[in-house]
DNA sequence: TATTGTTATTAACAAATTGATAATAACAGG
DNA sequence: CCTGTTATTATCAATTTGTTAATAACAATA
């Protein structure tokens, strides 16, 4: 947006004398939902039961909720837009710079925060978790999350973040941003099973997906079986 | 969520000392993009090319942005919820305490207010236009809106509001929002057709949104032609 | 009363998309 | 060459769409 430009003199007058205290001021956090798929190994990466959606949490070292479970991210600094604070809690914790990422949801409840009034805008990241370098963090799965102490009402928001997830995987490209370049179908459906929560079948699957796909010419190699053809997403930049 | 408890005496004191202060703060505003679908006049009401989707408009009497138009809205008072903010507005201009709302996306931009900080959360409101007892607004259709002079980042805001209707209307029942209890098949497509902006086959569309109806058992009548069958949402409270 | 204009509703059929199962292909290792 | 395993294609039924045409029901009017 343009700088906003005073139409008069009396205008310039009104903003000079602003006191901006007539209006409640509420602290603004961001808060990350950062999904990620375990591939754990090597090994593992193929075989579907041994994977599975997880995300990334912090253990909060202080009040309130000290040694609570808790999404990444923090208050909103001075001049600092949202994504701009995402994006240092993101690179603070995963060492990734530009992960894809969107706004989910502003949580607003008056008293989300015992210490004043916080609302958190949420977002989703999503990443390839080879990619990343975790620092300061884990990645739990997320049956596990609800086992766990979760700060403020970080596991209602996780849940929110998973409903949404699981729905534009169905409208959208979105899966993508947690594939390397180069993938098999295979494992872009073992992706989709995973998130879903639900075997999918390969036939239909391919059917769907493939106009979506453009072929490397390159092909998997020594696996014990028939090789797989890799792929790559053929959508625009990702 | 329940009210937070201090685990300790420790954590006790923390909060009654804690600043909150130290943290910048932010002002909020709640702006509603309203839709409604305009239908003047009983002789126009089924007449689709007499209709269109309007959006309702205030114009400010204020700095900054002094009588430019803009979406109803405002701050956000102390121990508000966003829902509440929302509702103040929402009655204030159209005499409706239950519209059907939706929050829409939170609008950080660090300039978008001359005065000082201020974030928009954005909600869409749906109603019947006919309920509506509009007070100090105006609805304005949505091809007019470019073409007036817009508050803040409004214009842009309506747009995504836009883009946001005409996708939820593919996969949600969210344009029963938009009718009343009782109304014929063709009222309901010529809405989607006014928020769609195109024409639909009567034969797939009946075949397509059948399932969720329920025939009432009425009739339209006088009206110089085949009688319709008057039907109502079969879904849930609505 | 038969005809005309108009909108509602159903029918009918082709085209495209899905669901589901089976067949075939390609590899490593014995 | 046979076995176990995963990849990929083929096949066919079932379902859903796109499209056009037929039929129905009314008011007004000839």
């Amino acid at each position: 947006m343009e700088r906003y430009q005073p139409c008069c003199k009396e205008e310039e007058e009104f903003l000079r004398n602003y006191n901006p205290g007539q209006f409640p001021s509420i602290a603004v956090t961001v808060d990350a939902v950062i999904f990620g798929i375990s591939r754990d190994s090597a090994e593992n990466y193929r075989k579907l039961d041994k994977q599975s959606l997880k995300v990334l949490l912090v253990k909060r070292t202080d009040y309130p909720y000290k040694d609570y479970y808790s999404l990444p991210g923090g208050f909103v600094l001075e001049g600092e837009t949202f994504e701009e604070s995402l994006q240092r809690t993101l690179e603070n914790k995963t060492g990734l710079k530009n992960a894809y990422s969107e706004q989910l949801y502003t949580f607003d409840g008056v008293h989300r925060d015992p210490r004043m009034r916080v609302i958190s805008c949420s977002y989703i990241s999503l990443l390839d978790t080879r990619k990343a370098r975790i620092k300061d963090a884990v990645w739990v799965e997320l049956e596990e999350v609800s086992k766990l102490a979760m700060a403020f009402d970080h596991s209602f928001l996780i849940a929110e973040a998973v409903k949404r997830l699981r729905g534009k995987l169905q409208y959208t490209d979105i899966v993508f941003h947690m594939m390397p370049e180069e993938f098999t179908i295979s494992e872009l459906q073992s992706v989709y099973e995973i998130i879903l929560g639900e075997k999918l079948l390969a036939a239909a699957f391919r059917r769907t997906i493939a106009n979506k796909l453009e072929d490397t010419g390159k092909m998997t190699s020594n696996a014990g079986h028939r090789p797989s053809r890799i792929f790559r997403y053929k959508g625009r930049e990702c």
